[in-house]
DNA sequence: ACCACAACCTGGCCGC
DNA sequence: TGCGGCCAGGTTGTGG
């Protein structure tokens, strides 16, 4: 499900409910999620106490107090809830961590593309991934020298999480209608300043997002099972044959990378090579 | 290095 | 009511 928003949302709720609390318990009750849960078992977190939540890029960080971390990824459809113990199990809840508070940190995945594990100071995973969008060594002359010879259409390096984590394919699609720029353009034709422009939007559209709390777009939610409101503030994504917020014009749709691509026509301009490069402004 | 594609898994929706 | 096909926010691995 989520993307940078959605994990910030969630990782911002949980601070209040899991800082200083003893795990008493942990329940599992799939064998696997993308990964066997089976070594999370036999890690040894009953009796440690969580001093802290964070996150690095889509993935949610839980510090305990032996200097490990439970290492959380909620894959397209996962969904952690802070409930009672007293309430059932739903279908689709694979580990439950109970609290000395009587509080339950639950975890729901439908479709168990998520991750849940135990790792030191850090892991493979963290380390490859690059800088966050929020951050400063995020802008327009890293990804510049980045791109520098790269054929690929800019949307994929967008959502290339070496390049940049937390960028999925809604903010995707979001970040570069805001900015103007055609997802299908080679990212090593991208000027310097039309990665200003990018890095700009996309903290723009991240930030928005992070204060609607996120976008629900079907299974996301906050963890008290609320809804994230940046949807509805979708310009392009899901709007194929809408009418363009800025321009009017229809909201086309095409396939890259297998994933669905939004974008506006008369906004973001064709990457055509030597055409109309007079035209449009900045 | 790049890119298309399949795979992981389940469920919702649409058309017939 | 049922069935097949298509779609879905992510990540990883394959083969060309």
């Amino acid at each position: 499900m989520p993307e940078l928003p959605e994990v910030e949302t969630v990782k911002t709720a949980l601070i209040p409910h899991l800082s200083g609390r003893l795990v008493t318990r942990v329940e599992i009750f799939s064998p696997r999620l993308r990964e066997p849960l089976a070594p999370l078992a036999a890690a040894g977190i009953e009796g440690r106490r969580i001093t802290g939540v964070g996150r690095r890029g889509r993935y949610l960080i839980i510090r305990l107090d032996d200097g490990r971390n439970l290492l959380v990824h909620l894959g397209m459809t996962g969904v952690i809830r802070i409930e009672r113990a007293e309430i059932p199990r739903r279908k689709h809840e694979h580990v439950f961590f109970h609290l000395d508070n009587g509080d339950v940190f639950r975890f729901e995945c439908t479709r168990r593309f998520s991750v849940v594990k135990v790792i030191g100071e850090s892991s493979p995973e963290l380390d490859a991934l690059g800088p966050e969008p929020l951050e400063e060594d995020f802008n327009a002359g890293y990804l510049f020298k980045r791109s520098r010879g790269r054929k690929t259409p800019v949307k994929l390096f967008l959502m290339d999480n070496a390049v940049v984590t937390g960028i999925g394919n809604i903010y995707a699609n979001e970040t570069l209608f805001r900015c103007r720029i055609h997802p299908l353009r080679a990212a090593g034709s991208l000027k310097r300043g039309d990665f200003a422009r990018l890095v700009e939007a996309a903290r723009a559209t991240l930030r928005e997002a992070i204060e609607a709390g996120g976008s629900t777009i079907r299974d996301f939610r906050l963890v008290d099972g609320s809804e994230g409101h940046f949807a509805q503030q979708h310009s392009v994504y899901q709007r194929r044959g809408q009418h363009c917020p800025v321009c009017g014009q229809t909201i086309g749709h095409l396939t890259l990378g297998g994933r669905s691509t939004f974008f506006c026509p008369g906004c973001q301009t064709e990457p055509r090579k030597g055409k109309k490069a007079a035209a449009p402004g900045q």
